[in-house]
DNA sequence: GATGAATGAGGCTTCATTCAT
DNA sequence: CATGAATGAAGCCTCATTCAT
């Protein structure tokens, strides 16, 4: 008997494929994509390899379905904080608090997510699709932040695009320092520092 | 008869290993480095692949060698570039231009540089040692550059290091997002926008 | 349900690691064992090559246990059968006799054994070591037959390590001789000129 | 000019040739015939790969020359020897020392006569062919001996052919013993034993 | 559904042989 | 004659995928 449209099999299902996925970003991020077994992934998960295949009909779409999975719930959580936000500047600084928590709680994906799209490898489209979709969604949520600002006359007159996407990097560069283990800051800190440089980078005046 | 301490030999050994290497840098660009084969590398240099192990002894030192190789050569041009300019934004300048204009003619060192230091997956540390090094050097270059400036007391009173990286990052930003072909501006226009963003997020007032 | 103390699993995994190390010593007899090819042993033994890597870790690893086997089923014989004798020289007898047909009926076990135990090539030693114990095992109840007929004063007085090594080597030049074919003679006579002579070589009087 | 029917090229030739058989026998012997590799029997012959197939055209080739070649000298070292005892235990006598000390002088030699006549594999017949037959050779002499012996009635009437292969055997055992350094005796020592043994196996009485 | 034994294609590396110098 | 760089076939081993239980 369906509970809230979902009867106990997908309920099952849903959570069986959480691990599944964890597990595969746990995997991914260790060894990257060649190098990741299908075997560890399933025993990281706990279950047989065999059941893998009843899930997802390949490596490769465990390894989509990882990516994607993670940047649904990144970019989910992007645009809930960004929304709470009221004034330009708040709201980067919610972006950028976001992100840096988001990924300090999912080390693993941040590594797949950053190896992917640095990247570019060709890809079969199909897949890559999806996911470049979201890649975007999340860096519009920073330009419609820079627009936003723009149409205040809070910031100089740019172009957006450069804009978000130099912010994202330099977001992800702190990220980057911070697993890395290069920079033992607090997390506070590091945001401070970036909301000052890309402020001062951007603001009229 | 050897000539400028070179002997024919030395010349042919020479040119064929900057052939490897370059053919190297090409297929790990292409498909990382679980992902290239030795074969792919040799048809790609144009040799046999028995002939790759009379030049290294496995793929993971022509990996290396690849990678050194190219850090090598960016290392010198950095210097030499930034040497001559006069003026610290001259010389921010100088290192952008260097930068782009290296990367954007050696994509395929860009793509593994990029991967390899993104990763911070472990690898054996004997060849790691030498790239982190030539790394860093590279990053001292940018340093020093600011470290110029606060002595002149033209910037403001920043952490030294995550100033460099995140100069760093944003200047690969934008070669990324060039070589992705995101942007279609001309090389010129993305030094300066990020000159401007830089001197801006740095300079004192 | 486990039966006998054995699950249907067991018996199958013992059945199939029989199979393999009879396969192996098949092919390590005809090439040895730089000459043998794992495809060959897997073929040999009717499974695909990938297969054997699940009950052997390399190839190295299977010769060992085809030489370890086969050297475990001797000694067993070998005690089996001198205990049953009664006299010096039946034990001998018996000896020879079991050792004469265990070869003849495992013609490539001979052919391994016996390479290994002349060449005396540096191997690891981790592996060597469980051989060499068990080839001395069985010269051991060689030389406890002879201690036993010097005690009883019915033998002369002579080094019984050098007695057993050239007994147990003439044993195997009969073994050598009937397998190249050189011999056509029966077996019973084989044996009977075997203890002739031996018991003529060592023989108080 | 040819001096003694051999011109200087011919002596270079010779000269060489008989390095590169010694070399080859101290490399197969150390690794066997696959395990050797044609590049180190070079190197241990101070000579460059390519020059070995100006000699011989093929690593197999050379494995059947060593292996010739250093059973003609042991023949050739025994029929002299044995020629020159007047009785029969002595003639055993000569055979045995000569035996042990040409191979405690070729220990390399030892190693590949050992392995090839007890491996019986199925080589290629044309090489197989010569070495067979001088094997043969070097084991008519001892059965002359056995026979001079049963002529004069000091030995049984043993089947000759049997008797031959287990002398040569035991004679071999021993050997086998005194390189493994199993038996720190003398080699004097080692040669009583067996002329003891064996002339108490075979004597009438 | 779940399992894991079996498969075989594919990857790295070695090495006998050739050939241009 | 002598060399050793180049070749490519062949070997060991891994691992994504299938399928009988």
């Amino acid at each position: 008997m369906p509970v809230n449209g979902k009867t106990k099999h997908d309920v099952v299902t849903e959570f069986r494929n959480a691990e599944i996925l964890e597990a595969a970003r746990k995997v991914f991020a260790r060894n990257g994509f060649r190098g990741a077994s299908v075997e560890a992934i399933a025993q990281e998960a706990g279950i047989a390899k065999g059941t893998l295949y009843l899930y997802y009909s390949s490596k490769t779409e465990i390894y989509w379905a990882a990516l994607k999975n993670g940047l649904v719930a990144l970019c989910q959580e992007l645009k809930k904080q960004v929304e709470a936000a009221q004034e330009v500047d708040d709201k980067i600084r919610a972006y950028l608090t976001t992100k840096l928590s988001y990924f300090e709680h999912h080390r693993d994906f941040f590594r797949i997510y950053y190896a992917e799209f640095g990247n570019a490898i060709a890809h079969p489209d199909e897949f890559q699709k999806d996911c470049r979709e979201l890649y975007y969604q999340q860096l519009c949520i920073l330009k419609d932040i820079l627009a936003e600002g723009a149409r205040q006359r809070r910031t100089r007159d740019l172009n957006l695009e450069s804009i978000a996407f130099a912010v994202s990097e330099v977001t992800r560069s702190a990220i980057t320092q911070r697993l890395l283990g290069h920079s033992n800051t607090d997390m506070q800190e590091d945001i401070e520092f970036l909301c000052d440089f890309i402020w001062k980078g951007i603001a009229r005046q």
